[in-house]
DNA sequence: TTGCTTGCAAAGGATTTGCAACATG
DNA sequence: CATGTTGCAAATCCTTTGCAAGCAA
């Protein structure tokens, strides 16, 4: 928390950009929030804070703290922008479920690897990738014997 | 194509949806276009065609496309929803240079089977993904020595 | 003082929707 | 003819932007 609020400054004073309250206060929120928040989330949070703060500002911030590089963009596929925490977190994808939403974080060294081998077989050099697997989770497996409808984005 | 078309038709009469000459023409269109390509993008050639028709008329029958499985969504990660055909189609991701934007389809076994097995290490039932994966194609690594600039939107 | 930041509201892009007129089965 | 369908425009959703006023350095 102290460390990413260093890194946060130094970003800020590295290019001239100034220290604000509000930027301070999003910081905070954005830092002690769950995972994969959207900026209207953080907004709402933030709001409550301190009800003087626009909600432009908290767009703004957003991309400052990408550009920062202590957030990452996050894109479930429903076209809202999330944003999660990414300072010295591993890099990982994510396993959604179809039924409830539910989130997990993953990683997979072979499919990281052959990723890059795919890539290589078609001359590109990979320089980042977005994996997102949808499923059901144990739960709403249970649930699907009675009548469940999934809302299929992608045919696998 | 005629088989397409007949497959349409049995959705179509199969749901008590209506034979209409837009439908048809949209159709039309949509079976010869290049891939992944964005309603904006077909209502322009359909306009040409029939300019009496009305964006909206295609955003819905793009819906009806990938309802009745003649049509997928993919989304390159930009919020404009694509649609490629996918009849007959084999199932495949994408690879696609951030530096002019060309774009690969991409199989692989070994991903496909390990994604199965990392949903189900962790309870899931997978039903579909997205795999898209972001490079620099041979000729824009050549122009990367002079000052190419990646616009990163995952960190890898 | 300079010029980065702010909040506001308006604009933006992509997509959806309400509706009255219109076709299809 | 009953009801699905159309084109239009307005509405929606999320996000960005222009701007004048406000602040940090």
């Amino acid at each position: 928390m102290r460390e990413e609020k260093e890194i946060f400054g130094k970003y800020l004073s590295r290019h001239n950009f100034r220290d604000t309250p509000q930027r301070e206060l999003i910081l905070d929120v954005f830092l002690k929030s769950k995972e994969h928040i959207s900026a209207e989330e953080l907004y709402d949070i933030v709001k409550k804070l301190d009800p003087s703060i626009g909600q432009a500002t908290v767009y703004r911030m957003l991309k400052l703290l990408a550009e920062a590089g202590l957030a990452r963009e996050v894109d479930f596929g429903d076209c809202v922008k999330r944003y999660e925490y990414n300072y010295n977190q591993p890099h990982h994808d994510h396993l959604i479920c179809r039924g409830c939403g539910k989130t997990v974080e993953v990683v997979d060294d072979v499919i990281e690897e052959m990723q890059k081998r795919v890539a290589e077989k078609f001359g590109f050099e990979l320089t980042d990738h977005a994996m997102y697997l949808y499923g059901l989770c144990e739960n709403c497996r249970k649930k699907r014997t009675n009548k469940f409808v999934l809302t299929t984005y992608f045919v696998f």
